[in-house]
DNA sequence: ACTAGATAATACGATATCGAACTAATGGAG
DNA sequence: CTCCATTAGTTCGATATCGTATTATCTAGT
C-alpha cells in the first residue's frame, strides 16, 4: 500500500480514537468541537471572529456559527460586535468557558498517564517535529 | 502544553485537513465513512458483519447502519444474510465498490505526489511504527 | 424443551455538519 | 460621493451522526 495512504489511515484512525476517549470524558453539554473551540481560543487568545476561527479549524463558516451558538447558549463564551468591522463579530471566552476547558483536560488526565506508561514523552517528542512540519505543509497547500 | 494533549491536537488537525482534501476527490455521493467502509473491507476482506466494521472504526452500530444504507443503495456493497447467524448479516463488497475504491485512490495520487516531494517515503516509514503502535495500543484500551 | 439474559440490527428522534442562498457592511474605482 | 464587487455572518434545507428504545435471534442454565 501506498505508505502516505497508510500514513493517513493510521492518522485518521487514531484521530478517532482519541476523539471519541476524550468525547466520554467532557462535561455534559461539551461537545468535541466546542471544547476544541475553547482550546483554540485559550491558545491563540481569545477576541477572533468567527471567520478566523472557522478557517483555523477548516470548517464551513456555517458549522462554526452553529458550534459558537451553542458555547454561547451554554454561557462558555461571549461574543461582541466588532468594533474595527460592523459586519463582524468577536469571540470572547467567559470565566466558565475557561474553566470548562481546565476541567475537560483535567478529566483526561489518567488516559495520558496511561499513555505515558507506554510512550515516554521523549518517544513523543521524537516523532512531533514530523507532524507538526506536516500540518504546516497540508496547511500551506490548501488555497 | 501536556506532550501528549500536543500529539493528539496535532494529529486531530492532520486528520481533519486529509479528511476535508480526501473528500474533494472522492467521486459524486460516495462519502469520506462511505469510502473508508469499501477501503476496510478490501483490507481485510469483506463478508464482514455490519457490527464487526462499526467497531474496527469504533463508531456506533447505527453510525454503521445508515452508511451502509447508503452504500448499498449505490450498488457498491451487497448486504447479505449471515448464515451463521440468523439475527445478523454479512456485508459484501461487489465489483462497482472495488472499482469506486481504486478510482477513489487514484484520484489522490496527485496529492501524494505533491507530498512526496517535501516527504520522504524514508521519512514517512520512520514515523510510521510509532503510530501502528500507538494505534494500537489505544485501540487495545478501549474495553 | 423452556426461559432469561445477551446480542445483532433497525427505527426513531435529537443534534451536528455543511452547501447554497441571503442580508448587511466594507472598501476601492471612478 | 456613488457604485458595486467583496466579505462576514446567518438562515434554510439536506444529510450525517449517534443515543435510546425496540425487535428478532441466539445461548446458557435448568
Amino acid at each position: 500500500m501506498n505508505p502516505y495512504f497508510a500514513l493517513f489511515n493510521e492518522i485518521g484512525i487514531i484521530a478517532q480514537l482519541a476523539r471519541t476517549l476524550f468525547e466520554t470524558r467532557l462535561p455534559e453539554g461539551l461537545t468535541y468541537p466546542g471544547f476544541s473551540v475553547l482550546n483554540h481560543l485559550v491558545r491563540v487568545s481569545d477576541g477572533r471572529t468567527p471567520l478566523a476561527i472557522a478557517r483555523a479549524f477548516q470548517v464551513p463558516k456555517t458549522s462554526m456559527t452553529h458550534t459558537l451558538a451553542s458555547l454561547e447558549a451554554r454561557g462558555l463564551v461571549e461574543i461582541r460586535p466588532n468594533p474595527d468591522d460592523g459586519r463582524s463579530r468577536c469571540v470572547w471566552l467567559t470565566d466558565l468557558g475557561r474553566e470548562s476547558r481546565e476541567t475537560a483536560i483535567a478529566a483526561v488526565g489518567p488516559d495520558f498517564e496511561a499513555l505515558a506508561a507506554r510512550f515516554t514523552p521523549a518517544t513523543v517528542a521524537q516523532v512531533q517535529p514530523f507532524l507538526t512540519e506536516l500540518r504546516r505543509e497540508m496547511d500551506a497547500a490548501r488555497d
